[in-house]
This record gives structure tokens, sequence and C-alpha cells, in this order.
RNA sequence: GCCGGGAUGGCGGAAUCGGUAGACGCAGCGGACUCAAAAUCCGCCGCCGCAAGGCGUGAGGGUUCGAGUCCCUCUCCCGGCACCA
């Protein structure tokens, strides 16, 4: 063993024992419980950042954990290769994306491999491969022959300027942009997956993933959103017919409130409204304006403007108001809602804007009821009764939304339903990089589905990106092409796929990547029995990711290819990995995002941050939030350095140290120098403790001095909770803390003699053992230095021996009146009177009862007692 | 705006089921070693106070023998909001 901790040197020769014992290797083998561990794969945008890093790393800790458990474990990886950075890419530097692509994921991958994390590499898959997508295109044509894909028109963001469809990352502030044109919503066909038709199984489903983080659950439950509630009709009049227009509302109970009736801008009836009433046309124009997004919509001004139009009260008769509201979307329900500004805090503000009448239907005996400025309809729910509601007056919620739709119901004008806040999921793009849609339209057979002999529809990859339009759609070399049904002339779909839809099953391809007849086959029953062992991935895909990931297995289940419901047992959410954030303004008030490594942040006397400047010129920048580390906004940290300047090990280990798998990480450079430390201070302990020669490692107290069996104990102690930590908490900060505690008790301990010597063996085992899954290529030469000839890659985590934890006298603390007065010690078996005498007995408890008698002892056995008085 | 989460020393964090607040590390301070520096080792390190002691977990209230932890109200920060991935 060298003398000097070289990270260079020891991490080369731990990978190239690895890969000549092929110790990554998954195979599908009896015997050992299967464990199959995943991490959510990267986006191949250029270089890992931190957030990559993190997530590999806490995969690999858990990898490399259960495999020493004794488990068959699986960890592999790929490239979520497809998407709009690519193009972005490639209109910057006029590279194809494909190629941009594949270059990144060159680079990436020796970035992965210099981390030493425990990888099937063998089980490699990239999305944009033609093997990949083809699978993907020919579940496309089956779901589309159940009736689970269909078309229907679809809101997306126009740029009128650049002819094209933004993302709504690529509208700032209601702006193209690239061409800083007004962007306006425009209705176009797409695809769409009948996601809705699996709302309830994936609502029940989350009750059942125990494994999962609850908020991951609520925030899911949330998202699809089934509300009970009645959808009912307002009647009207039209060129003699009696129409209907109908709402939802979960509040049935206020229809007696009901002022006014609002629609979206894209309502017919706001339509026919419009055709002669110039100025109202004009608002449902100024309604298009803007993006889709709906965090914009939500925030944005509450409008609204009359259309003259009456419609008839279901119960009452009364006419009701009609008016647009930019507020009320077409997409969502039936594209209009009753207004009850009594009892809805938006009703309210809108009605007061407009000078809307507010009618009170909801009360509690006692309290009166003001208009001075919105108030919650009741104080105590449990007291709130319909008030000036007619027949329906002293009904609670409940009863009264019964009521209501019984009575509906009876006039044809109601009826209970369910309603979800899920929708559709619109999975076409007009974008290049993506897998084409495998349709072809005819114009005599309509849209005909690529039949199987003709799969994959291969996406070419020379090509021009312009940034305006599809390009697809500019090249008849693909585009044209022959009706698979009729064999006349018909043009190929152009659009691609969202790229979530690759990233909803390539999970269950790892287990079977090889196979060029099948989507998937025997080997994903193999490993996906009862789904992925273990999930990790950041909270920003909490939603949609994990949503669609459970959609798509069970799309996959009731196309016969698999019997799992679940994708994921488990589920890890890793915190973001967040990075302070700077720019400039151009004259154009457009942000320039410059890197933390461009900044140097001015701090104050007291060393807090005031103010950044640029290295480059001196002149100061602006600075942002605290936000994820992120391309968008240029804060990320690239890990390589660090990698070149401490090695892999030492990133490892101040990342799993510097807090908590599922808590947000924010940056700072001061820290990595500590982690290297203590690797040295290992490295030098282990060093100088084979110096002192071979020794077999104690395995019981025999022999050893009374501080000895304490640090035995301390080890052993250690070993339990690193167990605990790593298996139950998932928690490697507290982990590591522990073995570092470790070592700070053996420093303090004399081991000299030869029972002593044993001691540090057998604790030096451990130790390497226990960091091995964090730090593995020092675990690795540690191991082999400690016991000549082991692999700690084989080698089984370490138990803790209950002999050792035994202890005979435990401290107690000692609280008078709650606080906090001494401690005293007592035997570990002592009941509790003798507890109680023993605490009475000390000079803490005498002084500060001060002669009054104790009115009340408690003892929380094993930690304190409290003395009331 | 809506949904979810968070806030503990100068800093990252620990306290796992309501029971010793600040483990472990970083930074800092003092010392040893050294011609000197780096590295390493030893010690100190929440705030106020000479001390006894008091105060202290974003703010305010509550429950409890006892609250960082539970309840209510509020502030700020972060993530998501369906075309970033």
């Amino acid at each position: 063993m060298q003398e000097k901790y070289i990270p260079a040197e020891i991490e080369r020769a731990a990978r190239e024992h690895w890969r000549a014992t092929a110790a990554d290797r998954a195979v599908e083998a009896g015997g050992k419980p299967k464990y199959y561990c995943l991490s959510m794969f990267p986006y191949p945008s250029g270089r890992l950042h931190m957030g990559h890093v993190r997530n590999y790393v806490i995969g690999d800790v858990l990898a490399r954990y259960h495999r020493m458990l004794g488990k068959n474990v699986l960890q592999p990886m790929g490239w979520d290769a497809f998407g709009m950075p690519a193009e972005n890419a490639a209109l910057a530097n006029k590279t194809p994306p494909a190629r941009w692509t594949r270059q990144n994921i060159d680079y990436m991958k020796q970035q992965l491999l210099s981390l030493g994390l425990s990888i099937d590499w063998r089980r490699e898959l990239a999305t944009c491969a033609p093997e990949y997508y083809r699978w993907e295109q020919w579940l496309f044509t089956r779901l589309f022959a159940k009736g689970l894909v269909y078309k229907k028109l679809g809101t997306v963001n126009w740029d009128p300027v650049d002819q094209t469809v933004l993302a709504n990352e690529q509208v700032i502030d209601g702006r193209g942009w690239r061409s800083g044109a007004l962007i306006e919503r425009r209705e176009i066909p797409m695809y769409y997956m009948k996601i809705t038709a699996y709302a309830e199984e994936l609502l029940t489903g989350l009750d059942a993933l125990s494994e999962w983080p609850e908020e991951v659950r609520r925030m899911q439950r949330n998202w699809i959103g089934k509300s009970v509630g009645v959808r009912l009709a307002f009647p009207y009049e039209q060129d003699g017919r009696e129409e209907k227009l109908w709402v939802f509302t979960t509040r049935a109970d206020t229809l007696m409130g009901v002022t006014f009736v609002a629609v979206a801008a894209a309502h017919p009836l706001a339509a026919r409204a419009a055709k002669d009433n110039p100025e109202l046309a004009a608002f449902i124009a100024e309604c298009k304006k803007g993006g889709v997004a709906e965090a914009d919509l939500a925030t944005m001004e509450k409008k609204g403007m009359p259309t003259g139009l009456f419609v008839r009260h279901p119960l009452t008769g009364e006419g009701i108001p009609v008016w647009v509201g930019n507020y009320v979307l077409m997409g969502y329900g039936d594209g209009a809602v009753m207004a009850v500004p009594a009892h809805d805090e938006r009703d309210f503000a809108f009605a007061r804007k407009y000078g809307l009448p507010i009618q009170q239907v909801i009360g509690a005996a006692g309290e009166t009821f003001s208009l001075d400025g919105w108030q919650e309809w009741y104080g105590d729910k449990s007291r709130a009764v319909c008030v000036h509601s007619g027949k329906y007056d002293g009904l609670a919620h409940a009863e009264a939304v019964e009521a209501v739709a019984a009575d509906l119901a009876k006039l044809g004008l109601g009826e209970r339903k369910v309603q979800w806040r899920l929708r559709d999921w619109g999975i076409s793009r007009q974008r290049y990089w993506g897998c084409p849609i495998p349709i072809i339209h005819c114009e005599k057979c309509g849209d005909v589905p690529v039949p199987d002999e003709d799969l994959p529809v291969v996406l070419p990859e020379n090509v021009v990106i312009t940034g305006a339009g599809s390009p697809l759609s500019k090249m008849p070399g693909f585009f044209e092409t022959t009706c698979p049904k009729c064999g006349f002339p018909a043009r190929r779909e152009t659009d691609t796929l969202d790229t979530f839809v690759e990233s909803s099953w390539y999970f269950l391809r790892y287990a079977c990547p090889d196979n060029d007849h099948a989507m998937l086959d025997e080997r994903v029953d193999y490993w996906c029995k009862n789904g992925v062992d273990q999930y990790i991935g950041g909270i920003e895909h909490a939603i949609l990711h994990l949503l669609y990931a459970r959609f798509f297995t069970r799309l996959l289940r009731d196309a016969g290819l698999t019997t799992l419901s679940e994708p994921f047992k488990s589920l890890l959410t890793q915190g973001m990995v967040v990075a302070p954030t700077f720019y400039r303004l151009d004259a154009n008030g457009k942000k320039h995002w410059l890197n933390p490594a461009e900044v140097e942040i001015k701090t104050d006397e007291r060393g807090r941050p005031a103010g950044a400047t640029l290295k480059a010129d001196g002149q100061p920048v602006i600075v942002g939030g605290i936000e994820k580390m992120s391309k968008s906004k240029n804060n990320g940290i690239d890990p390589q350095s660090l990698i070149g300047q401490y090695g892999a090990d030492t990133v490892r280990l101040f990342m799993m140290f510097a807090s908590p798998p599922d808590q947000s990480l924010e940056w700072s450079d001061a820290g990595v120098e500590g982690a290297y430390r203590f690797l040295r201070r290992v490295w030098k302990l282990v060093h100088a403790h084979v110096g002192r020669g071979v020794t077999a490692a104690a395995s019981s107290n025999a022999g050893l001095t009374e501080k000895q069996k304490d640090l035995r104990r301390k080890l052993h102690q250690t070993i339990h909770k690193a167990r605990d930590d790593y298996g139950r908490r998932q928690q490697f900060n507290t982990a590591i803390a522990a073995v570092m505690e470790l070592l700070n008790a053996h420093d303090k301990t004399d081991l000299s003699d030869a029972a002593g010597g044993a001691l540090a063996q057998e604790l030096f085992e451990a130790a390497a053992l226990m960091l091995f899954p964090i730090v593995p290529h020092i675990g690795q030469a540690l191991y082999a230095a400690l016991k000549p000839g082991a692999d700690a890659a084989r080698a089984a985590f370490p138990q803790a021996d209950p002999d050792a934890l035994a202890q005979d006298e435990i401290e107690l603390m000692l609280q008078v009146g709650g606080k906090l007065r001494g401690s005293f010690k007592a035997p570990a078996n002592a009941d509790r009177i003798a507890i109680e005498a023993a605490a009475l007995a000390t000079e803490a408890a005498r002084k500060f009862m001060d002669g009054k008698p104790a009115r009340k002892i408690i003892v929380a056995p094993g930690r304190l007692v409290n003395i009331v008085v």
C-alpha cells in the first residue's frame, strides 16, 4: 500500500478491476433476489451537471449497498436523446441535431465512467435510435386502432413572425424568445392519448405506493383532481329552438346565488354574440393574445365583457346574463362557468369590478354579511346552511347539493357528474428532433397508420434547422408517400411525438435492449417483477414524467405486453441542486444569463454576498434568485474540473455529505476540500495500521480494556446506524457523519496492545465497507490493503454484533419543571421506582426543587426524568 | 393564481416516534511542529452575562410536565402548472 493517497491512480486501478471482473454486469439468474435500481436517464445536453452527478451517485450508493446485501442488482443507463435543445444548438452551431446529440452522448458517457458508477453498460440505449423508437411507433399504431390515441384541436403558442409553434419555455412575457413578437393562441389538430380513460386507476393506484414520498402522491392526486359535482344546463332560445349552456360545478348548493355565467372566448355563444358586436369581437381577439401556460392564464388580470345574451336559470327561470371571461378556458370542461360572486373569491372580484349583483345564499345563524371586501362565506363550516334559497333554506352543503341535483334531474337540466382536472395528453409536436408519428394522411382513406412492415418511420438526419416552421414539412422526400390502404399518393404526418413518450417506457426496455423482433420480452418479467425496485430522480418530475410512466405501464399491460401496473415500487425524489443566477439586460430588455464560474461575488465585511461582477470586464452583473441549475439559466457548475482536481470519490463524498438526498442542495465550493481531507485521513490511518503487520480482525470483546469495549460498542452502533441510514432512511450524510465519529473515537482510544490491534483491524475493515457504496474506488483499495486478495465489490455489508452493543449503565437527563438541570447514571435494567429514586437523590434535583415536594415524576425510559414541582 | 415543499449558529447540516438543540463537516480563533510556509496534530467555537443563570430552531399565538418536531394565523424562499427535460 502506497503511503500517499493518489486518487487518479487508485481510481483507475479500481475501475480496471471492476471491468476485468465484470463486477457491474447484471445477469438474469435465480438464487438471489433481484434489485432493479434506476436513475432517471439524462438528456444529453453536452456536459454532466451537478444534478446529474447527484442523481447518479445516489443511485450508485443504493445499487452498491443492495449488492452488498446479497441482491442481484441491475443498474442501467441510457439517453433521453430527443428534444428541443438539440434544435436550438443546431440553429446556433449549424450542426445537425443528430450529430450534436451523439457527440454529447460520447462526452457525457466518458464523464459518467469517470464517476465509477456500477452500471451495466451493455444495456445502454438512446431514444433517438430507430431500434428504440420503432417500438414506440409500433405501439402508437395499436393504440390508434383501439381509440386510445385520437385527433382533436389543441391550443398552441403561435409566433406570427417566425410562423412557428413555440414551447411555453420559449414564450417570455407573452413574446417569442427569438422574434420578440406577441404570441397568439392558435388551435391546430393534434394527436392525444386518452389518459383520462385511466384517471380513476391512476388515482386509486397511488394508495398502494407506500414507498413513494407522500408529497408526490399528494401532488399527483391533486393533479388528477377528481371532483364530484353537478353538470347542469342554463337553457336559452336560439333560432326558435331551445339550446342549453352547460357548466360544471362542485357547488350546486349555491345555484340560487348565480348572478351571471361566463363563457370562454372560443365558446360558440361568444362567437354568435360577436357577429354583430364589433366591440365584443375585438375583446375576443384580445383574449387570444398571449401564451397557453396556465400560470400566465391564472395570474393575468381577470377581464370580461357582456355578450348581451341571456340564459334562463334552470330552477327559477330568471334571466341570467352571459359574459365572456378571459379566465374561462375552452379546453377545460364545457368552456363555461356559473358565477356565484357571494361565495367564490374570483367571482366576487369580477362582480365588484363590473358592478354585477352579489346574492348571498350561504350563511350561519347570527352572522351578518357585508360586501366591503372578500370574506370567507362562513366562520364555522359545521353551521353553514343555505339561506335566501327558497325550499333549500336550512340545508347543509351535502344535502343541498343532493336536493338541487335531484330537482335538476327531474327537469332534464342536470346530473351528478365526476369531473377530472386531468386532461388528455397532447403528444403532437411541430418539431423536427423527435420520433415521427407513424400516420399517413390519405384524402380518400383518412388517417392511416403505417403498417408494421414499414416501421420504423426513420427520421432523416441530414437537415437544416432555420427556426421557422417544421423542417419535416419542408422535406418532400420525407412526407411524399402513398397510402398503405389504397396506394394513391398521400402525405406522411410531419409532427413528431412529445419526448415524454420515450421516457414513459425506457425503464422496461433496459431489460431487453437488444430485442429486434419485439418491444418487450420475458426478461422484463424478471427485472421488472413488482416494478423497478428503486427509482431515483428529481422532484421536478413528481407529476408529468411519473404520471405518464404510470399511465404507459398500464397501456402496455392492457396491450398484453406486461402484467405490470405500477412501474416504480420505491421512489426517491432527490432535491434540486440549486445555485445563484446572474444576468445582464440587453437593449431590448432581454436577459443574458451568466455562469457563476464567470462571475465574482463581492462580500461585505461580514462575509455576506453583496453584489457581483463579471470576471472578464469587472463590471457589475445583476444577481438573480437561487434556482435549479439549468441550461436556460446558465447557472450550472461543471463537476468535471472537481473530478480532475480531487478525484471522483471526493466529489461523490461531498455530494452525499452536504445534505440528505431529498433536500435541495445549494452548491458551494467550500467543503469539497473537507471531503478530500477526510479521505486522506482514512488512507493515512489504514496505511499506518497495515504498516504494523497483518492482524486478524477481532470478533468479540474478549481481552479488551473498558475503553476498547466502548470503542467496539461505538463500531457496532455505527454499523447498525449505517444499515438503517442506507436501507430504511436513505439518508447518507448521517451515515458518513457516523463513520467520521467512529474514526474520531478511534483516535482517542489506546489500541497499542494485541487485542487493540485486532479491534483496529475489525474497525477499519468495517469502515472501508461502510464507506464503499459512497466512495467505491478508495473503498476497494483500502479493503484490499487490509485483507490481501479480498474484493470489496463482492463483500457483504458488515453486521452489528449484539454482544458488542450491550451496555450495563446508561445516562439519563434530569429535568426539573421541564428545564434541563443535569444528568445521572442508572443501571440499564433499572425499574421505574429505582430511576425515580435515583433522580430525586441527585444534587441538581435537591437544588432546583428548592424544598418543594414533587407533584409528578415523568420517566421517559432510556432518555430522561422530569420532576414536576 | 393554484398544487407541493422548505426556513435550525458565520455556512452546509444533525436531532429517526413529543424527551440532552446545534452531532458531523466547513469557515474562524488559539497552540504544537517548522528557519518559514503548506500539510498534519491538539484545543476553543449559538447569543447575552464575571458568574449564577437567562435567551435561542423564519414571525405571532396555542396544546403539553416537556415543542425544532403537533395545531392555528402569517412572512419569505424553492419546485410544478400539461410544448424545458
